[in-house]
Order: structure tokens, then C-alpha cells, then sequence
DNA sequence: CTGTATCCTTAGGGATACTG
DNA sequence: CAGTATCCCTAAGGATACAG
């Protein structure tokens, strides 16, 4: 079948309220990719001010991408994690990758990852959205 | 094999200059499933001040995912094609699209377009692409 | 028709100090 | 540690007039 074209709300509107920011994008990466969770940890590198990422988690966590709740042991400590409407994003930020690897030579993921993602990409995207998601009930 | 994390360089950081921005979504979208090929059609709905837009198909065209050529029939007129680096878009849009219409209730897309698109993700990303390469070289 | 050029205005970002 | 509050400032967007 042909993709249809003109058809009414073609949904990129939506997503491009939400993802259509810099910063944003970076976040999910790290969320995704780089295994950060608390708040010190998104200040780290490719970092905004702390106003800025304080209202970037405020609208992912709006939108239901993101999960913010309390560290069970300590107590002050708030963990980050993604909902599993932001698991779902997985495949799309994995075709970004590979686009990405593709087409800008600044960029380097490890061959295997990409090899591997290649190969079968649903399937890739599945075992990573696994790994995310039983990192949810984690500490 | 496991997704691996903190590698250097993650790649979401070079899409995330060219594609962070909610007009520059928006025109991608317009390019790949609205068959808008001028720079009158881009200004027709959800459109930004003439100004931006021009700043935008630029910014495309600079970033290599967007041709501008003269209209060989009508010289006064200016035809924009996705490149074939633009074209390579289409599997994270694809994917982007099937995320928006699972979460948000406002997107429409027809239920046979997601449900081809989710039948085998590869081959239905390929068949528009084809699509749109074909379009490359007409008027 | 395809853009520039200009003006204006506001939202948003960076830095930093400070609070629960 | 996880933010909020403030200040400052610039970059970016909308509207519109106009040019090639």
C-alpha cells in the first residue's frame, strides 16, 4: 500500500509540540542512552541551566513521558525514569541514531550497535524498550 | 546484543540542531507526506511568516536533506525535494507517527496506513522512500 | 511567485543566588 | 540534592511592506 498523503492532523504537529526542542531532545537521549536519572545527573555534560531543565522535565513529565517520583531510600533524592509512552519513543530515537551514523561524519556509535540494529531493527528496539522498562521499578 | 550506553558522541546531539525545532518538523512533514513542493504551498496551513520559512528551507538545504532547484517549465518558480539524505528521514518520521497515534488522541492517521506501516516497518519505509525518490526528478 | 528587509515585541535562555 | 527566583539580554518569531 501506498503511504496516503493530506490526510487531516498528520500527527507530526503533535509530536513536534514536544519534540521540537534542542534540549528536550537531548534529555530523552539521556534518558534512553546514558542511564541518568536524578537531576545533578542531567547537569553534567550538554547541560542547560537548572531552570531550563527543571521546566524541560516538568513538560515531559505534562506530556506523560516521564515518571518522576521519590528515592525510597533516600529520601531527598528524586528518580527520573521513562513512562512507557517514552519507551515507545525507542524506535523512532533509534532511526534518528542510525540516520544520524549515516549522514554526519562527527558522529560515532559502535559498529556492532549499529550492525545489530540493522539487522532487525523491531526486534533491537524491543530488547532496548525491555531494558528501560525494568529499569522503571528500579531504585 | 545490549544496547550500549555512554558511548561518546551519541548522535541525538547533531539531529537534535537540525530537527529541534517545530517548524523545521513540520516542513519535513509537509515535504514527505503532503506532497508540497513550493515555497506558496509551505505557507498555505500551519505555516510560519515568510520570513522563517526561508530561514528554514536555508537551513534544510544547508544541512544537505533539502534541493532547491528552478522549475525547469515555469523559470520564476522554485521546486524543494527532500534530498536523498532527507529521504532517509522517513523511517524515524514513520516511527514518530506511529508513536503520536498511539498516544495522543488527537492524531488522526488512517487505520490502513498504520496498520501496513506496523505490518513490517522496513519494507513500508522503503516503499515511500521509493516514492519520493521518484519525485525527486520530476517538474 | 519567491523570496528579502524592516520593525517590533516577547519568549526563552544563560548565569547565579538562594530556598526547602 | 533538587529545585525556584531573579536578572539580564539576545535571538527568534510574527506582521507587513516591498523587491527581483
Amino acid at each position: 500500500m501506498r503511504p496516503k498523503k493530506n490526510w487531516k492532523g498528520c500527527p507530526v504537529r503533535y509530536a513536534s509540540g514536544i519534540l521540537g526542542d534542542p534540549w528536550t531532545l537531548v534529555l530523552l537521549r539521556d534518558l534512553m542512552f546514558k542511564d541518568k536519572h536524578y537531576f545533578r545527573e542531567f547537569l553534567l555534560e550538554e547541560a542547560p541551566a537548572t531552570n531550563i531543565l527543571s521546566d524541560r522535565l516538568k513538560s515531559l513529565e505534562a506530556a506523560g513521558i516521564l515518571c518522576r517520583r521519590r528515592d525510597p531510600v533516600r529520601g531527598n533524592q528524586v528518580y527520573y525514569a521513562l513512562s512507557s509512552k517514552g519507551v515507545d519513543l525507542c524506535p523512532t530515537f533509534l532511526a534518528l541514531i542510525d540516520w544520524s551514523a549515516r549522514h554526519d561524519a562527527e558522529t560515532e556509535a559502535p559498529a556492532e550497535f549499529l550492525a545489530a540494529y540493522r539487522a532487525n531493527p523491531v526486534a533491537f528496539a524491543e530488547e532496548l524498550a525491555r531494558g528501560l522498562s525494568a529499569n522503571q521499578g528500579a531504585d
